[in-house]
DNA sequence: ATGGTGGTCATACCA
């Protein structure tokens, strides 16, 4: 039995639950961290994923904008949340389980997307979001309590060349830029995490998660994005068997523009 | 250079 996790941006976890619910029959994770849920805790539509098989949810949600949503087959044993830039905006939960005797933290995260104008003294979103990447860079794999962590979500940055269908295009368009690219890079390397997805992906090869849904044809124009991530600390590298890129789920009935991601582990004991 | 498509909540605002 391998321990696999995956996150989505759902973009409205109401409106697109049919589409949620496939995904979780189909690919069966233990985990699964949602952003943009779109939802006040009160109206989480909890029953139908409790029926799912998933009895177990950490919620941080608010009314139309925002929002994180941690659920689980397996139960867990703290869950915590982290307010950043000083704001009350629901984009962090971290949900802690333990799977065969490992003790494991969850970092479920949305980023701030930026706006469109890159000079942050014209654009406070973009500043916002640097000024959110900042926060990212005390957030440690290792919190020295012996626990292993994993930190997921939609960061809303294609760090590498190879995370944007064209790389010199794309340098002036937020998600992108120099600025944000080498902050989170900065960020990764200050907490001492692993970029697992690129572990499995060579750099060289295009890797997206996320395709606008203002193209005539997504597929056709394939100008992806890699704005979903999977972080891990390094001692669970060794257990990582391979990683999962949903594509097929831009293709599903009322798509979210972004596709779920999954890392799959295989078991502690078995190595 | 521009607008292209979605979501929320009922109007602009955000992605």
């Amino acid at each position: 039995m391998s321990f696999t996790i995956a996150s989505w941006n759902i973009n409205s976890v109401r409106l697109r639950l049919p589409i949620v619910l496939r995904f979780l029959a189909e690919y069966r994770p233990d985990i699964l961290c949602l952003q943009e849920t779109k939802c006040p805790d009160a109206l989480f539509p909890l029953q139908p994923l409790v029926a799912a098989g998933y009895a177990y949810a950490a919620l941080n949600g608010q009314k139309g904008y925002h929002g994180v949503a941690t659920i689980s087959r397996l139960p867990f044993i703290h869950t915590d949340k982290k307010l950043f830039c000083g704001r009350h905006d629901c984009r962090h939960i971290e949900a802690t389980i333990e799977y065969q005797g490992k003790k494991i933290h969850i970092h479920n995260v949305y980023a701030p997307a930026g706006g469109d104008e890159t000079d942050p003294a014209l654009n406070p979103k973009f500043a916002h979001k640097l000024q959110f990447l900042e926060e990212m860079h005390s957030f440690p794999a290792d919190k020295g309590d012996g626990c292993a962590s994993l930190l997921v979500g939609d960061l809303n940055i294609a760090p590498l060349e190879n995370d944007v269908w064209s790389h010199k295009q794309m340098l002036k368009v937020v998600s992108h830029t120099p600025i944000e690219t080498s902050e989170l890079l900065g960020a990764q390397k200050a907490g001492g995490w692993v970029d697992i997805l690129r572990t499995k992906v060579p750099p060289q090869e295009k890797l997206y998660t996320w395709w606008s849904y203002r193209a005539r044809d997504w597929a056709a124009s394939n100008r992806g994005r890699r704005l979903d991530h999977i972080w891990s600390s390094p001692d669970l590298l060794p257990f990582l068997d391979k990683i999962t890129i949903c594509r097929e789920a831009r293709g599903w009935e009322k798509p979210s523009d972004h596709v779920p991601v999954m890392a799959h582990f295989f078991p502690p004991q078995s190595l």
